[in-house]
DNA sequence: GCAAATTAATGATTTATTCAAG
DNA sequence: CTTGAATAAATCATTAATTTGC
């Protein structure tokens, strides 16, 4: 019995999709994948972990659909419901970015915005969120996650360039002039200070959900005024 | 003219503080502190950097009553509100837990809460707001800051006490054992799977302030169930 | 052509590091 | 010098691409 049987069940139309941990097949609790950190690498070949939704769904079945139903962070949730026995489920359990969106985040991001203040982040969710389902933290990983990677891209880049002497200093003097090509933090003191003059650390109440609260067809102006901090 | 000259101005009743970053002084948009990570600690002194509200002080002098009066992180704002024509203004940027805060916070601990879900952050932040002003994201960098420096200080003792050649290797197969010894996470199945079993992501509402909301005088009592992750 | 297996991308969390208030 | 707040790096986990065997 091969631990990695079906990674896709068609489903009268709508495709349950289950990658590739074996979720559909234990109720029996597996014995124990032991690793929290498993960063060693060299023996275990990535056991196979419990998720959440599917973990869900390996227990009760039929309390997926609801389940899906309030579930926030899917971006599509309970497409063609249709009079058939078997529940139309889709299970996505994270979010997804449209083509919409995704071109909107990336002009965003072209357009200097880094780290986006909670305010922007409203913002761009409410702004989005006519393309699809989307909620505040999405855009707030979106941005923390493309800022990191497109670092990493390059610091890779550099280090196929330059010699291995640099590494250690690298890190380590990390100026203006670097953050200026790696980031390109915008440095004028409009920024600066408008960052520096709020920072009051209100969570935003995240938008939830139904208050679509903009018929404003505006793609998405630039955002003159940061403040506050996100944590949630 | 010294560059910090004033770091505490008494205000009739009230202390506004300045700390060592002259923000009260300059108007002109200062020659740009250049190094945002400065980690290089060779020759810059560490510039003194605009801070926050200060920053607000600085050009509005009179909005600072407002602000306080909207400021949400500060513990308390605008204690004795006399008919004076000054505005009795307290500037407090950081939350400060009471002492109640944080014996509760420290029992949590010990009793081995360490990254509690936005659920247990909820409750436990409506639990500490009888004794004063917090907020959910403070509680959450409690934790935060608390096991990281429980870590850290562990792993000095560690450094101090063993030879320099363990630390790569401890680095590398953090396996259960050693979770265990530096985190005490308990690794039973309930926990594991409801950990599993939830995260469904949407950012908690965090109370905005106004509903207290309970009158139960329980003292926080253990969470069963963990779900919803925090990012806002 | 198809689905299972594998790999690459990337969303979501956690941990380390740093900044700065008090 | 302690510690609240914020950001960056590392890691985990799931989904999409892609490959592969039929």
């Amino acid at each position: 019995m091969s631990s990695h049987f079906l990674t896709r069940i068609s489903f009268n139309g709508c495709t349950v999709k289950k990658t590739n941990s074996n979720c559909l097949e234990p109720l029996i609790p597996r014995p124990v994948p032991s690793t929290t950190n498993n960063n060693n690498s060299s023996t275990t070949p990535t056991p196979p972990c419990l998720s959440r939704i599917h973990g869900i769904f390996s227990r009760l079945n039929l309390c997926l659909l609801l389940s899906n139903m309030d579930m926030k962070g899917s971006h599509f949730v309970d497409q063609n419901k249709r009079e058939f026995n078997t529940p139309p489920v889709v299970v996505s359990s994270r979010w997804n970015p449209t083509p919409e969106q995704l071109r909107t985040l990336e002009e965003l991001y072209r357009r200097g915005t880094r780290t986006p203040s909670a305010e922007q982040i409203q913002h761009i969710t409410a702004q989005l969120r006519r393309y699809g389902k989307i909620e505040g933290k999405n855009v707030f990983y979106w941005f923390q996650n493309h800022k990191a990677r497109e670092r990493q891209k390059r610091r890779r880049q550099l280090e196929l360039s330059s010699p291995d002497h640099l590494h250690h200093h690298h890190h380590h003097h990390n100026n203006v002039h670097d953050i200026d090509i790696f980031e390109r933090k915008d440095t004028t003191g409009a920024n600066r200070t408008a960052k520096a003059g709020v920072a009051e650390c209100r969570p935003p109440p995240v938008n939830n959900g139904e208050d679509d609260e903009c018929g404003e067809s505006q793609t998405l102006e630039l955002f003159p005024l940061r403040s506050e901090r996100k944590v949630w």
